[in-house]
DNA sequence: TCTTTAGCATAAGAAAATCTTATTCAGCCT
DNA sequence: AGGCTGAATAAGATTTTCTTATGCTAAAGA
């Protein structure tokens, strides 16, 4: 061998181009989508691995020194190669679509909020997110996973446990202040979902309820999704779901009423063909969805835990 | 602006780059200087984000495939362009020499397995490591810094305390078998080193004999790396001083003997000119070494340690 | 002039990426 | 067979990178 080459660190190359082409370290912390503090530390890494000044700095403004500007067109053509040669190679292959099937609930609720931490870490997949009320055909290959909430006995189809779920009344802490006091509370009922379970879940408000004397009054909505944003904006007593509410409980949005919580009779399922194989990127996302899970039921808030 | 660029992860890049034109990720491996695991590991996850594979894999072996070749030809021509570039940048700069000062025995016993640190973080300072028994001029700037072993008075010139030191009787652990019966053994003693610093050291030694009515039986070495090394093959028992053996009883090659550890008169200084102020590349240095001096004290065996 | 705001630097701690170690496996060579 | 080599993988440690919080200065606005 010759010469071992010997590069400077690329990311904080990457830093560099970004900020010299702006001439700022704030929209470069912007077009990379980080602190404009993490860009100013790797822009000065660079500085000192190199031993060479490439801005020259005021108090309120950096500026491109010679050696600065002379490296920055290097780079910028470096880059934009670089960014050429990847794109011609991705667009040879075929698109990665991976699409999912998910209870607008959990979809609102759970899913929603965390899948762009997938997208981020996968921005060459093609994540596809169809909600239905119901378990959505596989034979067609429309679809290569879905989520589902119930007993978990799916026929002819591969389906694995994700999270089990804890059910019992919630409401806004405000409703809390006298102990015990549920008499003029209206009870938020759940109107949407699959049939079998919305039954079987109003059942435990109902019991709640009675046992509780609480007042009849309730409201009924179509979608879980108005119900939680009811009970978040104090409008009544809702059955919780703790996977559903977890985030909220952990925000103090929401507080569940420590009587009568009881593992639901229905859990999350990831559900997919059983004849054919998961792609690559299905699996993909199922081990993402895994790791994920794990670190939710970690910060889950004790009192919405089952008890191990 | 018209499209952002979405570049691979870069790093990974690197690790690819390596591993293709070498043709093994073991290969790859040694010249990244890191573990084949972690190439493969880098490998994985670029492919992984691009959705294509970019080697056929054996059980023992890698190879391109065609879409990895193409990739390859393209990213090794990136990459010598910037190193090129990059030379030719630092090229126009003054090279950076840092020059120190330092008694051989911390340079053998402490500075040395450490520094290479140093110089992998800035491979383009040309560190330069003077060892000498006397504290060198730096009126003619041929020294940015120096380490020294005293009590601290250096008249006209900059010294920080770095770590303070305790002394006491220390052995190989075979020689402590019977508790406290020294009557046979050997004093290992210290005849090099500045003058003043050794007799003052040398004095606790014969304290510490005569107390326990060791044998006068001793050797004396004229450089202290020596001295260890005796010490670490069981030869004697030496006046151990905590800064330089404690690596050696972390590891159980040599044990303190318990009594009679004390504070040394004399500490580590960063010794530095008055006048001239430090390069940056000394400043550098500085803050290495004070990070490193502070995670040393922190794993100190805590019977080497003041007590503080 | 005094206040407010924008942009950058820096420290400290949190989070994430990366690396190492240990283990397993498959082919190849003896 | 048994030993070797190169690679994949899991788990955990380490290092890097990022965020948050804070301080500072210059310029803009009242």
């Amino acid at each position: 061998m010759l010469k071992k080459r010997r590069l400077p660190p690329l990311n904080a190359l990457k830093a560099f181009e970004a900020t010299a082409r702006t001439g700022s370290l704030s929209l470069a912390a912007e077009e990379l989508s980080v602190s404009a503090s993490a860009v100013s530390q790797q822009v000065r890494s660079l500085e000192q691995w190199l031993g060479l000044s490439l801005f020259d700095r005021g108090a309120n403004f950096i500026e491109l020194t010679k050696t600065g500007t002379s490296y920055l067109s290097g780079l910028t053509v470096m880059f934009d190669q670089l960014d050429e040669m990847t794109e011609s190679l991705q667009s040879k292959k075929a698109p990665r679509r991976l699409r999912l099937s998910v209870l607008p609930s959990f979809a609102a609720e759970w899913l929603g909020p965390r899948v762009k931490k997938f997208r981020k870490a996968h921005p060459s997949i093609q994540l596809e997110i169809l909600t239905s009320d119901r378990l959505v055909d596989f034979s067609d290959g429309s679809v290569d996973l879905a989520i589902r909430y119930g007993p978990g006995n799916y026929k002819g189809l591969t389906s694995e446990l994700l999270m089990e779920e804890m059910v019992g009344p919630a409401c806004h802490p405000d409703l809390l202040t006298e102990e015990g006091a549920f008499s003029g509370i209206t009870l938020l009922r759940d109107a949407g979902g699959p049939e079998g379970i919305r039954l079987c879940l109003e059942e435990w408000l109902d019991d709640f309820a009675q046992e509780n004397s609480v007042d009849h009054d309730s409201y009924s909505f179509s979608d879980t999704h108005l119900l939680i944003n009811a009970a978040r904006n104090g409008e009544g007593l809702m059955l919780g779901r703790s996977v559903l509410i977890a985030d909220d409980v952990l925000s103090g949005r929401l507080v569940p009423v420590l009587s009568k919580w009881t593992k639901s009779p229905f859990s999350y399922y990831l559900v997919s063909s059983a004849v054919r194989e998961l792609t690559p990127d299905g699996r993909l996302f199922r081990k993402w969805l895994l790791a994920e899970i794990s670190e939710f039921e970690n910060k889950m808030p004790d009192r919405l835990r089952g008890q191990e």
